[in-house]
DNA sequence: ACTTGACTCTCCCCTTGGGGCAGCATTTAT
DNA sequence: ATAAATGCTGCCCCAAGGGGAGAGTCAAGT
Protein backbone atom coordinates (compact mmCIF):
# COMPACT_ATOMS: atom_id res chain seq x y z
CA UNK A 1 0.00 0.00 0.00
CA UNK A 2 1.22 3.45 -1.06
CA UNK A 3 -0.51 6.68 -0.42
CA UNK A 4 0.15 10.19 -2.01
CA UNK A 5 1.23 12.96 -0.30
CA UNK A 6 -2.27 14.31 0.41
CA UNK A 7 -3.98 11.06 1.23
CA UNK A 8 -0.81 10.74 3.68
CA UNK A 9 -0.81 14.21 5.38
CA UNK A 10 -4.75 13.10 6.11
CA UNK A 11 -3.01 10.06 7.77
CA UNK A 12 -0.78 11.83 9.63
CA UNK A 13 -2.26 15.30 10.06
CA UNK A 14 0.77 16.95 9.36
CA UNK A 15 0.75 19.31 6.49
CA UNK A 16 1.88 18.98 3.05
CA UNK A 17 4.50 21.74 3.37
CA UNK A 18 5.71 20.12 6.29
CA UNK A 19 5.68 16.62 4.83
CA UNK A 20 8.16 18.28 2.30
CA UNK A 21 10.31 20.10 4.66
CA UNK A 22 10.76 17.07 6.47
CA UNK A 23 11.91 15.32 3.38
CA UNK A 24 14.33 17.78 2.33
CA UNK A 25 15.65 18.03 6.06
CA UNK A 26 16.14 14.09 5.41
CA UNK A 27 13.91 13.47 8.47
CA UNK A 28 10.96 11.71 7.10
CA UNK A 29 11.94 10.49 3.55
CA UNK A 30 9.07 9.05 1.52
CA UNK A 31 9.20 5.50 0.83
CA UNK A 32 9.17 6.14 -3.41
CA UNK A 33 9.64 8.93 -4.77
CA UNK A 34 8.93 8.65 -8.67
CA UNK A 35 12.12 9.69 -10.75
CA UNK A 36 10.70 11.65 -13.68
CA UNK A 37 7.74 13.46 -11.82
CA UNK A 38 9.17 14.22 -8.19
CA UNK A 39 5.57 12.52 -6.76
CA UNK A 40 6.31 11.28 -3.01
CA UNK A 41 4.84 8.06 -2.21
CA UNK A 42 4.72 6.95 1.71
CA UNK A 43 4.17 3.10 3.11
CA UNK A 44 2.82 2.12 6.23
CA UNK A 45 6.44 2.82 7.91
CA UNK A 46 6.19 6.31 7.14
CA UNK A 47 3.12 6.35 9.18
CA UNK A 48 4.82 5.17 12.36
CA UNK A 49 7.92 7.67 12.07
CA UNK A 50 5.43 10.09 11.11
CA UNK A 51 3.47 9.40 14.40
CA UNK A 52 6.83 9.59 16.36
CA UNK A 53 7.81 12.54 15.04
CA UNK A 54 4.63 14.52 15.88
CA UNK A 55 5.17 13.27 19.18
CA UNK A 56 8.49 14.71 19.44
CA UNK A 57 7.70 17.76 18.06
CA UNK A 58 4.90 17.82 20.62
CA UNK A 59 7.20 17.48 23.50
CA UNK A 60 9.04 20.68 21.96
CA UNK A 61 11.97 18.76 20.23
CA UNK A 62 13.39 21.40 16.89
CA UNK A 63 13.42 19.48 14.06
CA UNK A 64 17.38 19.43 14.24
CA UNK A 65 17.11 17.34 17.48
CA UNK A 66 14.13 15.10 16.25
CA UNK A 67 16.61 14.58 13.32
CA UNK A 68 19.17 13.08 15.38
CA UNK A 69 16.70 10.90 17.69
CA UNK A 70 14.98 8.74 14.75
CA UNK A 71 18.51 8.68 12.94
CA UNK A 72 20.32 6.65 16.10
CA UNK A 73 17.51 5.54 18.62
CA UNK A 74 14.47 3.07 17.87
CA UNK A 75 13.25 3.11 21.57
CA UNK A 76 12.02 5.17 24.18
CA UNK A 77 14.42 3.57 26.90
CA UNK A 78 17.45 4.59 24.68
CA UNK A 79 16.40 8.28 24.93
CA UNK A 80 15.80 9.02 28.48
CA UNK A 81 18.36 11.53 28.19
CA UNK A 82 17.35 13.17 26.19
CA UNK A 83 13.66 12.90 27.40
CA UNK A 84 15.31 14.69 30.78
CA UNK A 85 16.83 17.07 29.51
CA UNK A 86 14.06 18.27 27.52
CA UNK A 87 12.27 17.81 30.61
CA UNK A 88 14.78 20.55 32.23
CA UNK A 89 14.28 23.08 29.60
CA UNK A 90 10.46 22.86 29.97
CA UNK A 91 10.89 23.18 33.51
CA UNK A 92 12.51 26.30 33.23
CA UNK A 93 9.93 28.07 30.81
CA UNK A 94 7.72 26.89 33.01
CA UNK A 95 9.49 28.65 35.79
CA UNK A 96 9.95 31.74 33.76
CA UNK A 97 6.52 32.16 32.55
CA UNK A 98 5.51 31.70 35.76
CA UNK A 99 7.18 34.73 36.78
CA UNK A 100 5.86 36.47 34.09
CA UNK A 101 2.42 35.51 34.86
CA UNK A 102 2.78 37.14 38.93
CA UNK A 103 4.51 39.85 37.94
CA UNK A 104 1.56 40.95 35.00
CA UNK A 105 -0.66 39.84 38.18
CA UNK A 106 0.48 42.65 40.44
CA UNK A 107 0.75 45.43 38.16
CA UNK A 108 -3.04 44.32 37.42
CA UNK A 109 -3.85 44.37 41.01
CA UNK A 110 -2.10 47.60 41.76
CA UNK A 111 -3.95 48.96 38.73
CA UNK A 112 -7.30 47.52 39.72
CA UNK A 113 -7.24 48.79 43.31
CA UNK A 114 -6.59 52.70 41.46
CA UNK A 115 -9.29 52.28 39.76
CA UNK A 116 -11.62 51.33 42.59
CA UNK A 117 -11.13 54.06 44.74
CA UNK A 118 -10.27 57.33 43.14
CA UNK A 119 -8.54 59.60 44.83
CA UNK A 120 -10.43 62.62 44.58
CA UNK A 121 -10.03 64.03 48.09
CA UNK A 122 -7.51 66.70 48.50
CA UNK A 123 -7.66 67.16 52.16
CA UNK A 124 -5.93 66.21 54.91
CA UNK A 125 -6.97 63.36 56.67
CA UNK A 126 -6.29 61.15 59.55
CA UNK A 127 -6.48 57.72 59.61
CA UNK A 128 -5.42 54.80 60.98
CA UNK A 129 -2.40 52.10 59.18
CA UNK A 130 -2.18 48.54 59.79
CA UNK A 131 0.99 46.97 60.51
CA UNK A 132 2.37 45.33 57.43
CA UNK A 133 5.22 43.03 56.20
CA UNK A 134 8.01 45.06 53.75
CA UNK A 135 11.49 44.63 52.33
CA UNK A 136 13.36 48.01 52.81
CA UNK A 137 16.37 49.32 51.76
CA UNK A 138 18.05 51.91 53.63
CA UNK A 139 20.48 54.53 51.74
CA UNK A 140 21.36 58.07 51.69
CA UNK A 141 21.03 60.60 48.73
CA UNK A 142 18.83 62.67 47.34
CA UNK A 143 15.00 61.48 46.50
CA UNK A 144 16.24 61.46 42.74
CA UNK A 145 17.89 58.68 44.18
CA UNK A 146 15.29 56.36 45.22
CA UNK A 147 14.82 54.43 42.06
CA UNK A 148 17.35 52.50 42.25
CA UNK A 149 16.36 51.20 45.74
CA UNK A 150 12.95 50.40 44.19
CA UNK A 151 15.14 48.49 41.43
CA UNK A 152 17.09 46.55 43.54
CA UNK A 153 13.66 45.76 45.62
CA UNK A 154 12.09 45.15 42.69
CA UNK A 155 14.75 42.70 41.49
CA UNK A 156 14.83 40.82 44.81
CA UNK A 157 11.82 40.05 45.81
CA UNK A 158 9.15 40.87 42.60
CA UNK A 159 7.07 37.60 43.29
CA UNK A 160 6.20 38.62 46.50
CA UNK A 161 5.41 42.35 46.22
CA UNK A 162 1.93 42.82 47.95
CA UNK A 163 1.17 46.57 47.72
CA UNK A 164 2.27 50.15 46.76
CA UNK A 165 5.89 51.53 46.73
CA UNK A 166 6.80 53.76 50.01
CA UNK A 167 9.76 55.84 50.90
CA UNK A 168 10.20 56.65 54.68
CA UNK A 169 11.62 59.22 55.85
CA UNK A 170 13.99 59.15 58.41
CA UNK A 171 15.38 62.54 58.96
CA UNK A 172 13.27 64.83 61.40
CA UNK A 173 13.79 67.91 59.10
CA UNK A 174 13.56 68.41 55.16
CA UNK A 175 16.98 67.72 54.19
CA UNK A 176 17.99 68.11 49.96
CA UNK A 177 21.11 65.91 49.76
CA UNK A 178 22.36 63.82 51.99
CA UNK A 179 18.75 62.34 53.49
CA UNK A 180 18.40 59.52 55.35
CA UNK A 181 15.56 57.75 53.58
CA UNK A 182 14.41 53.59 53.30
CA UNK A 183 12.73 52.51 49.89
CA UNK A 184 9.87 49.93 50.77
CA UNK A 185 7.74 47.65 49.24
CA UNK A 186 5.10 45.75 51.14
CA UNK A 187 6.01 41.64 50.76
CA UNK A 188 3.73 38.99 51.26
CA UNK A 189 7.13 36.76 52.56
CA UNK A 190 10.89 36.98 52.79
CA UNK A 191 14.33 36.81 54.19
CA UNK A 192 16.67 39.37 54.54
CA UNK A 193 19.98 39.67 52.39
CA UNK A 194 22.71 41.71 52.83
CA UNK A 195 21.20 45.31 51.66
CA UNK A 196 17.54 44.30 52.38
CA UNK A 197 15.79 44.01 55.48
CA UNK A 198 12.57 41.77 55.69
CA UNK A 199 10.38 43.40 58.88
CA UNK A 200 7.05 43.82 60.35
CA UNK A 201 6.22 47.85 59.67
CA UNK A 202 4.11 49.26 62.57
CA UNK A 203 1.22 50.95 61.85
CA UNK A 204 -0.66 53.80 63.74
CA UNK A 205 -2.34 56.83 63.23
CA UNK A 206 -1.41 59.24 60.89
CA UNK A 207 -1.72 62.31 59.23
CA UNK A 208 -1.98 62.05 54.93
CA UNK A 209 -2.46 64.31 52.51
CA UNK A 210 -2.74 63.03 48.95
CA UNK A 211 -0.68 64.96 46.87
CA UNK A 212 -1.41 64.93 42.79
CA UNK A 213 1.01 66.32 40.45
CA UNK A 214 4.81 65.51 39.79
CA UNK A 215 6.99 65.18 42.86
CA UNK A 216 8.70 68.88 42.28
CA UNK A 217 6.05 70.07 43.90
CA UNK A 218 5.19 68.17 47.14
CA UNK A 219 6.66 70.52 49.06
CA UNK A 220 2.99 72.54 48.91
CA UNK A 221 1.28 69.34 50.23
CA UNK A 222 4.05 69.43 53.08
CA UNK A 223 3.35 72.66 53.81
CA UNK A 224 -0.36 72.31 54.27
CA UNK A 225 -0.11 68.97 56.33
CA UNK A 226 2.13 70.29 58.66
CA UNK A 227 -0.32 73.80 58.84
CA UNK A 228 -2.43 70.93 59.96
CA UNK A 229 -0.26 69.40 62.41
CA UNK A 230 0.71 72.23 64.25
CA UNK A 231 -3.22 73.95 64.45
CA UNK A 232 -4.10 70.43 66.12
CA UNK A 233 -0.52 70.35 67.98
CA UNK A 234 0.08 66.66 67.69
CA UNK A 235 3.57 65.30 68.27
CA UNK A 236 4.89 63.68 65.32
CA UNK A 237 7.04 60.17 65.03
CA UNK A 238 9.83 59.96 62.48
CA UNK A 239 10.16 57.81 59.86
CA UNK A 240 7.10 59.56 57.77
CA UNK A 241 5.85 57.82 55.05
CA UNK A 242 5.38 58.88 51.41
CA UNK A 243 3.44 56.29 49.53
CA UNK A 244 3.30 56.06 45.89
CA UNK A 245 0.20 55.68 44.64
CA UNK A 246 0.84 56.71 41.10
CA UNK A 247 3.90 56.88 40.54
CA UNK A 248 6.62 56.18 37.05
CA UNK A 249 5.10 52.78 36.66
CA UNK A 250 6.64 49.06 36.16
CA UNK A 251 5.94 49.46 32.32
CA UNK A 252 5.53 53.36 31.77
CA UNK A 253 7.26 56.39 33.14
CA UNK A 254 3.32 57.44 33.14
CA UNK A 255 2.75 61.93 33.10
CA UNK A 256 4.22 63.23 36.35
CA UNK A 257 0.95 65.36 36.21
CA UNK A 258 -0.78 62.65 37.23
CA UNK A 259 1.52 61.18 39.27
CA UNK A 260 -0.68 60.53 43.25
CA UNK A 261 1.48 60.50 46.32
CA UNK A 262 0.14 60.05 49.88
CA UNK A 263 2.29 61.68 52.38
CA UNK A 264 1.68 60.12 56.05
CA UNK A 265 2.87 61.71 58.87
CA UNK A 266 2.15 59.26 62.47
CA UNK A 267 1.56 60.92 65.54
CA UNK A 268 1.64 59.91 69.05
CA UNK B 1 23.44 64.53 26.36
CA UNK B 2 23.46 62.05 22.81
CA UNK B 3 24.65 58.75 22.77
CA UNK B 4 26.04 56.63 20.35
CA UNK B 5 24.23 53.54 19.50
CA UNK B 6 27.13 51.33 21.38
CA UNK B 7 26.96 53.25 24.54
CA UNK B 8 23.53 53.41 24.17
CA UNK B 9 23.28 49.61 23.72
CA UNK B 10 25.25 49.03 26.81
CA UNK B 11 23.19 51.35 28.67
CA UNK B 12 20.03 49.83 27.54
CA UNK B 13 21.20 46.05 27.54
CA UNK B 14 19.81 46.07 24.15
CA UNK B 15 21.56 44.55 21.22
CA UNK B 16 22.71 46.74 17.93
CA UNK B 17 21.18 44.49 16.05
CA UNK B 18 17.89 44.74 17.80
CA UNK B 19 18.09 48.53 18.26
CA UNK B 20 18.85 49.23 14.53
CA UNK B 21 15.68 46.55 13.80
CA UNK B 22 13.63 48.40 15.95
CA UNK B 23 14.36 51.92 14.07
CA UNK B 24 13.43 50.23 11.37
CA UNK B 25 10.25 49.02 12.61
CA UNK B 26 9.79 52.38 13.87
CA UNK B 27 9.36 51.02 17.56
CA UNK B 28 12.52 53.14 18.73
CA UNK B 29 13.52 55.57 16.67
CA UNK B 30 17.13 57.28 17.43
CA UNK B 31 16.67 61.06 18.36
CA UNK B 32 18.75 62.06 15.48
CA UNK B 33 20.32 60.36 12.72
CA UNK B 34 22.74 62.13 10.80
CA UNK B 35 21.45 62.76 7.40
CA UNK B 36 25.24 61.87 5.75
CA UNK B 37 26.74 59.40 7.37
CA UNK B 38 23.84 57.70 9.01
CA UNK B 39 24.72 57.78 12.39
CA UNK B 40 21.85 57.10 15.11
CA UNK B 41 22.05 58.95 18.29
CA UNK B 42 19.98 58.74 21.33
CA UNK B 43 18.49 61.06 24.21
CA UNK B 44 16.97 60.21 27.67
CA UNK B 45 13.84 59.89 26.20
CA UNK B 46 14.96 56.92 24.34
CA UNK B 47 16.72 55.35 27.07
CA UNK B 48 13.12 55.33 28.85
CA UNK B 49 10.92 54.61 25.57
CA UNK B 50 13.74 51.23 25.67
CA UNK B 51 13.06 50.44 29.22
CA UNK B 52 9.05 49.75 28.47
CA UNK B 53 10.21 48.03 25.30
CA UNK B 54 12.49 45.67 26.86
CA UNK B 55 9.69 44.90 29.86
CA UNK B 56 6.71 44.09 27.61
CA UNK B 57 9.47 41.94 25.67
CA UNK B 58 9.88 40.33 29.11
CA UNK B 59 6.15 39.96 29.12
CA UNK B 60 6.17 38.01 25.75
CA UNK B 61 4.48 40.57 23.87
CA UNK B 62 5.64 40.78 19.75
CA UNK B 63 7.47 43.64 18.28
CA UNK B 64 3.71 44.62 16.69
CA UNK B 65 2.52 44.85 20.07
CA UNK B 66 4.66 46.53 21.27
CA UNK B 67 4.75 49.13 18.70
CA UNK B 68 1.18 49.37 19.08
CA UNK B 69 0.93 50.18 23.02
CA UNK B 70 3.92 52.42 23.02
CA UNK B 71 2.14 54.47 20.35
CA UNK B 72 -0.79 54.34 21.87
CA UNK B 73 -0.74 54.33 25.25
CA UNK B 74 1.56 55.72 28.08
CA UNK B 75 0.00 54.54 31.51
CA UNK B 76 -0.66 50.67 32.46
CA UNK B 77 -3.78 51.70 33.76
CA UNK B 78 -4.16 51.80 29.89
CA UNK B 79 -3.11 48.90 28.87
CA UNK B 80 -4.85 46.68 31.67
CA UNK B 81 -6.81 45.08 28.74
CA UNK B 82 -3.83 43.77 26.95
CA UNK B 83 -1.89 42.96 30.12
CA UNK B 84 -4.88 40.19 30.44
CA UNK B 85 -4.67 38.74 27.81
CA UNK B 86 -1.21 38.60 27.29
CA UNK B 87 -1.27 36.56 30.99
CA UNK B 88 -3.91 34.32 29.52
CA UNK B 89 -1.93 33.60 26.69
CA UNK B 90 1.10 33.13 29.46
CA UNK B 91 -1.44 30.63 31.33
CA UNK B 92 -2.09 28.96 28.36
CA UNK B 93 1.37 28.06 27.92
CA UNK B 94 2.22 27.29 30.94
CA UNK B 95 -0.79 25.15 31.07
CA UNK B 96 0.41 22.85 27.75
CA UNK B 97 4.34 22.82 29.26
CA UNK B 98 3.30 21.18 32.41
CA UNK B 99 0.98 18.94 30.09
CA UNK B 100 4.04 18.01 28.40
CA UNK B 101 6.06 17.83 31.20
CA UNK B 102 3.87 14.80 32.84
CA UNK B 103 3.65 13.06 29.44
CA UNK B 104 7.58 13.25 29.62
CA UNK B 105 7.46 12.04 33.26
CA UNK B 106 5.52 9.13 33.02
CA UNK B 107 7.65 7.90 30.05
CA UNK B 108 10.97 8.37 32.14
CA UNK B 109 8.97 6.79 35.34
CA UNK B 110 7.68 3.47 33.26
CA UNK B 111 11.36 3.12 31.48
CA UNK B 112 13.42 3.27 34.67
CA UNK B 113 11.11 1.22 36.32
CA UNK B 114 11.82 -1.32 33.44
CA UNK B 115 15.84 -0.90 33.88
CA UNK B 116 15.25 -1.62 38.16
CA UNK B 117 13.77 -4.77 37.17
CA UNK B 118 14.97 -6.69 34.01
CA UNK B 119 12.66 -9.26 34.05
CA UNK B 120 15.29 -12.19 33.07
CA UNK B 121 12.70 -14.73 34.28
CA UNK B 122 11.04 -16.87 32.13
CA UNK B 123 9.43 -19.08 34.72
CA UNK B 124 5.94 -19.39 35.71
CA UNK B 125 5.34 -17.94 38.97
CA UNK B 126 2.94 -17.34 41.71
CA UNK B 127 2.62 -13.78 42.66
CA UNK B 128 -0.23 -11.37 45.11
CA UNK B 129 -1.71 -8.34 42.81
CA UNK B 130 -2.75 -5.44 45.34
CA UNK B 131 -5.62 -4.13 43.98
CA UNK B 132 -5.78 -0.53 41.79
CA UNK B 133 -7.96 2.30 40.27
CA UNK B 134 -7.47 1.68 36.57
CA UNK B 135 -9.45 3.73 33.48
CA UNK B 136 -11.24 1.02 31.49
CA UNK B 137 -12.53 0.97 27.81
CA UNK B 138 -14.03 -1.99 26.87
CA UNK B 139 -14.39 -2.97 23.31
CA UNK B 140 -15.07 -6.19 21.25
CA UNK B 141 -12.65 -7.19 18.45
CA UNK B 142 -9.58 -8.45 17.45
CA UNK B 143 -6.25 -8.34 19.58
CA UNK B 144 -4.98 -5.81 17.08
CA UNK B 145 -7.38 -3.40 17.97
CA UNK B 146 -6.43 -2.77 20.76
CA UNK B 147 -4.36 -0.31 20.33
CA UNK B 148 -7.04 2.37 19.34
CA UNK B 149 -8.46 1.57 22.93
CA UNK B 150 -4.72 2.72 24.57
CA UNK B 151 -5.13 5.91 22.49
CA UNK B 152 -8.43 6.57 23.72
CA UNK B 153 -6.96 6.42 26.91
CA UNK B 154 -3.74 8.19 26.81
CA UNK B 155 -6.20 11.13 24.83
CA UNK B 156 -8.66 10.93 28.31
CA UNK B 157 -6.49 10.37 31.19
CA UNK B 158 -2.76 10.70 29.98
CA UNK B 159 -1.68 13.41 32.84
CA UNK B 160 -3.19 10.48 35.38
CA UNK B 161 -1.46 7.32 34.02
CA UNK B 162 0.43 5.84 36.62
CA UNK B 163 1.66 2.32 35.73
CA UNK B 164 2.00 0.20 32.37
CA UNK B 165 -0.88 -0.47 29.50
CA UNK B 166 -3.31 -3.84 30.36
CA UNK B 167 -5.56 -5.90 28.83
CA UNK B 168 -8.24 -7.94 30.17
CA UNK B 169 -10.06 -10.49 28.75
CA UNK B 170 -13.02 -11.49 30.02
CA UNK B 171 -13.41 -14.53 27.59
CA UNK B 172 -13.17 -17.70 29.04
CA UNK B 173 -11.75 -19.54 26.07
CA UNK B 174 -9.39 -18.08 23.35
CA UNK B 175 -11.36 -15.99 21.28
CA UNK B 176 -9.81 -14.77 17.54
CA UNK B 177 -12.33 -12.44 15.97
CA UNK B 178 -14.65 -11.26 18.70
CA UNK B 179 -12.90 -11.36 22.33
CA UNK B 180 -14.48 -9.38 24.81
CA UNK B 181 -11.50 -7.23 26.02
CA UNK B 182 -10.94 -4.42 27.85
CA UNK B 183 -8.09 -2.24 27.81
CA UNK B 184 -6.87 -0.14 30.91
CA UNK B 185 -4.44 1.64 32.22
CA UNK B 186 -3.66 2.41 35.92
CA UNK B 187 -5.05 5.98 37.18
CA UNK B 188 -4.52 7.91 39.98
CA UNK B 189 -7.86 9.53 40.15
CA UNK B 190 -10.63 10.19 37.05
CA UNK B 191 -14.47 10.21 36.32
CA UNK B 192 -16.23 8.24 34.03
CA UNK B 193 -16.50 9.37 30.96
CA UNK B 194 -19.61 8.07 28.31
CA UNK B 195 -16.84 5.52 26.67
CA UNK B 196 -14.56 4.64 29.71
CA UNK B 197 -14.70 3.48 33.26
CA UNK B 198 -13.00 4.43 36.01
CA UNK B 199 -12.79 1.51 39.03
CA UNK B 200 -11.25 -0.35 41.64
CA UNK B 201 -9.42 -3.06 39.74
CA UNK B 202 -9.40 -6.12 42.32
CA UNK B 203 -5.92 -7.62 43.18
CA UNK B 204 -5.45 -11.04 44.43
CA UNK B 205 -3.52 -14.01 43.53
CA UNK B 206 -2.46 -14.74 40.25
CA UNK B 207 -0.32 -17.45 37.86
CA UNK B 208 2.31 -15.41 35.46
CA UNK B 209 4.77 -15.60 33.25
CA UNK B 210 6.52 -13.43 31.08
CA UNK B 211 6.64 -13.68 27.53
CA UNK B 212 9.80 -11.76 25.65
CA UNK B 213 9.03 -11.63 21.98
CA UNK B 214 6.11 -10.58 19.32
CA UNK B 215 2.80 -10.46 20.15
CA UNK B 216 2.31 -12.85 17.66
CA UNK B 217 4.03 -15.99 19.47
CA UNK B 218 2.02 -15.37 22.81
CA UNK B 219 0.68 -18.88 22.22
CA UNK B 220 3.58 -20.35 23.27
CA UNK B 221 3.42 -18.79 26.70
CA UNK B 222 -0.19 -19.15 26.88
CA UNK B 223 0.17 -23.10 26.64
CA UNK B 224 3.10 -23.03 29.31
CA UNK B 225 0.93 -21.33 31.67
CA UNK B 226 -2.10 -23.40 31.41
CA UNK B 227 0.44 -26.20 31.67
CA UNK B 228 1.26 -25.38 34.94
CA UNK B 229 -2.05 -24.14 36.11
CA UNK B 230 -3.91 -27.70 34.89
CA UNK B 231 -1.14 -29.42 36.43
CA UNK B 232 -1.77 -27.67 40.03
CA UNK B 233 -5.57 -28.09 39.28
CA UNK B 234 -5.87 -24.35 40.33
CA UNK B 235 -9.40 -22.88 39.52
CA UNK B 236 -8.88 -19.82 36.86
CA UNK B 237 -11.08 -16.53 37.67
CA UNK B 238 -11.88 -13.99 34.64
CA UNK B 239 -11.02 -11.91 33.50
CA UNK B 240 -7.14 -12.41 32.66
CA UNK B 241 -4.80 -10.19 31.82
CA UNK B 242 -1.97 -8.86 29.77
CA UNK B 243 0.06 -6.45 30.95
CA UNK B 244 2.43 -5.06 28.41
CA UNK B 245 5.81 -3.95 30.20
CA UNK B 246 7.28 -3.23 27.21
CA UNK B 247 5.70 -2.89 24.30
CA UNK B 248 4.88 0.00 21.62
CA UNK B 249 6.12 2.80 23.11
CA UNK B 250 4.39 6.32 23.60
CA UNK B 251 7.07 7.69 21.09
CA UNK B 252 8.90 4.51 19.14
CA UNK B 253 7.38 1.46 17.85
CA UNK B 254 10.11 -0.51 19.01
CA UNK B 255 11.33 -3.97 18.07
CA UNK B 256 8.64 -6.41 18.45
CA UNK B 257 11.85 -8.81 19.23
CA UNK B 258 12.05 -7.01 22.54
CA UNK B 259 8.44 -7.06 23.66
CA UNK B 260 7.63 -7.79 26.86
CA UNK B 261 4.05 -8.95 27.86
CA UNK B 262 2.93 -10.08 31.54
CA UNK B 263 0.23 -13.00 31.61
CA UNK B 264 -1.98 -12.95 34.95
CA UNK B 265 -4.32 -15.53 35.30
CA UNK B 266 -6.07 -15.00 38.50
CA UNK B 267 -7.09 -18.12 40.63
CA UNK B 268 -9.46 -18.81 43.37
C1' DA C 1 48.17 66.58 9.56
C1' DC C 2 48.16 61.83 9.77
C1' DT C 3 47.51 57.39 11.41
C1' DT C 4 45.36 54.01 14.09
C1' DG C 5 41.86 51.66 16.31
C1' DA C 6 37.34 51.63 17.63
C1' DC C 7 32.71 52.52 15.90
C1' DT C 8 29.10 52.47 12.72
C1' DC C 9 26.83 52.07 8.31
C1' DT C 10 24.27 49.08 4.78
C1' DC C 11 23.67 44.70 2.59
C1' DC C 12 23.22 39.94 2.41
C1' DC C 13 22.59 35.29 4.12
C1' DC C 14 21.00 32.16 8.00
C1' DT C 15 17.98 30.47 11.65
C1' DT C 16 12.61 27.67 12.77
C1' DG C 17 8.75 25.69 10.92
C1' DG C 18 6.40 26.37 7.86
C1' DG C 19 2.23 29.51 4.77
C1' DG C 20 0.88 31.19 0.33
C1' DC C 21 1.01 31.67 -4.46
C1' DA C 22 2.43 31.10 -9.49
C1' DG C 23 3.06 28.24 -13.29
C1' DC C 24 3.31 23.91 -14.86
C1' DA C 25 2.90 18.59 -14.83
C1' DT C 26 0.38 14.56 -13.70
C1' DT C 27 -3.25 11.50 -12.09
C1' DT C 28 -7.95 10.20 -11.58
C1' DA C 29 -12.76 10.17 -12.40
C1' DT C 30 -16.34 10.85 -15.39
C1' DA D 1 -11.33 12.75 -24.00
C1' DT D 2 -11.62 16.06 -20.88
C1' DA D 3 -12.03 18.27 -16.57
C1' DA D 4 -11.02 18.33 -11.75
C1' DA D 5 -8.01 17.24 -8.34
C1' DT D 6 -3.62 16.60 -6.98
C1' DG D 7 1.39 17.24 -7.10
C1' DC D 8 5.79 19.41 -8.45
C1' DT D 9 9.42 23.24 -7.98
C1' DG D 10 10.53 27.83 -7.04
C1' DC D 11 9.94 32.16 -5.06
C1' DC D 12 8.70 35.41 -1.34
C1' DC D 13 6.98 36.01 3.46
C1' DC D 14 6.61 35.79 8.86
C1' DA D 15 9.51 36.86 13.94
C1' DA D 16 13.44 38.56 16.09
C1' DG D 17 17.31 38.93 15.40
C1' DG D 18 22.79 36.73 14.70
C1' DG D 19 26.95 36.77 11.86
C1' DG D 20 29.90 38.72 8.79
C1' DA D 21 31.65 41.53 4.62
C1' DG D 22 33.13 45.76 2.94
C1' DA D 23 33.12 50.47 3.38
C1' DG D 24 32.78 54.80 5.81
C1' DT D 25 33.42 57.72 10.26
C1' DC D 26 34.99 59.40 14.74
C1' DA D 27 38.27 60.58 18.30
C1' DA D 28 42.72 60.32 20.25
C1' DG D 29 47.63 60.17 20.08
C1' DT D 30 51.74 61.38 17.65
Amino acid sequence: MKYGIGEFSRITSLSIKSLRLYHEKEILIPSEVDQFTGYRYYNERNIELARTIKILKEYDFSLAEIKEIINEFSDESEILEQLIEKKKDIEKKIANYKNISLSIDLIIKLEKENKMKPENEFEVEEKEIETMLVAGYRMKGKYSDVGKGFGLLAKNFGREINGKAMSLYYDAEYKENDADIETCFPVRKGKDTEEISVRELKGGKCISLIHKGPYEQIGESYKKIFGYINEKSYKTLIPSREVYIKGPGMIFKGNPKNYITEIQIFIQ
